[in-house]
DNA sequence: CTGTAATCCTGCGAGC
DNA sequence: TGCTCGCAGGATTACA
């Protein structure tokens, strides 16, 4: 999926657009996500207007004029667009809303791992968030990262991957924020070291930050709220990079699995310690 | 507490 | 040209 910076790009690309705007109508396709859209949900929010558009995590929500609000996760493959009324509507296309400036907010995804529902209310929608994330990368407090890295006996890459830990990395950022912290990706968590924990909270923040920058990583499908496509993938270490040299010492990356996850590392620059 | 595998889906590239 | 296989940015669940 698009991970934390990729999803910020669409929320960055999508709010100007949508704040104001209002809903004038929706078109829902037969086919479900991975949470199914309630039929009943559809007229209500018709005729809101567009309050705020948020993330959280790989999470967007966006608060409307009435109590609802609109929880989206784009799943590996979801694509939340602006696109005006008479272009093409490409296949795969599951949700439609029509906006007041008569352009559409579209929502498509291959695979249909993503969602869009519709919760009560603000809190409602806080409450989601808050049971199913950790701390954002940017707001992370050391002792707390330190303390959730080594209690675990799990390896750090699932401990990244773990939503509850750190919201938003997925296996892109969580193999190059490893890369830059020099740690071994099956290196157990009750292994690493203080100082280690460090580096790696601030290789999580760097590699972020520079990832948003560049407006995220384009490798298969993803795509901006404005339908541009990221830049940060020519800056990825590892990443897809099996068998080529290493930036930093030359050595062949890696590729193993942990977790059922692909992952790539340096078996020189990277130790399991 | 762990890890592993399966599940939800479609599409694409590799290899034969 | 066409087939099968494996793999893909996520998250959850069942089971060992």
């Amino acid at each position: 999926m698009p991970e934390l910076p990729e999803v910020e790009t669409v929320v960055r690309d999508l709010r100007p657009e949508l704040v104001g705007r209002t809903f004038t109508a929706l078109n829902v396709g037969p086919q479900t996500l991975r949470k199914p859209w309630q039929k009943t949900d559809t007229p209500k929010i018709i005729g809101s207007t567009i309050q705020h558009v948020l993330r959280r995590g790989k999470w967007i929500g966006i608060t409307l004029s009435i109590p609802e609000v609109l929880l989206v996760h784009l799943g590996m493959t979801g694509q939340f667009t602006i696109a005006n009324a008479n272009a093409t509507v490409p296949n795969h296309t599951h949700f439609v809303f029509t906006l007041s400036d008569a352009r559409e907010l579209r929502f498509r995804d291959v695979r249909r791992f993503g969602s869009i529902s519709l919760l009560n209310n603000e809190a409602a929608l806080h409450a989601f968030l808050n049971v199913q994330l950790g701390p954002e990368p940017a707001d992370l407090i050391l002792k707390d990262f330190q303390d959730a890295i080594r209690a675990s006996g799990r390896t750090v890459k699932a401990i990244l991957l773990d939503q509850t830990v750190v919201a938003g990395i997925g296996n892109i950022y969580a193999d190059e924020a490893l890369f830059r912290a020099g740690l071994h990706p099956e290196r157990r968590g009750t292994k690493v070291k203080l100082a280690e924990c460090e580096q790696l909270m601030r290789a999580i923040q760097e590699v972020i930050a520079e990832a948003i920058e560049r407006r995220g990583s384009t490798i298969r499908d993803y795509i901006g709220g404005s339908g541009l496509r990221g830049g940060f993938q020519h800056a990825l270490m590892v990443y897809g990079r099996t068998s080529e040299a290493c930036v930093r010492c030359g050595t062949p990356i890696r590729m193993v699995r942990v977790g059922g996850r692909s992952s790539h590392f340096c078996p020189q620059c990277q130790k399991p310690g």
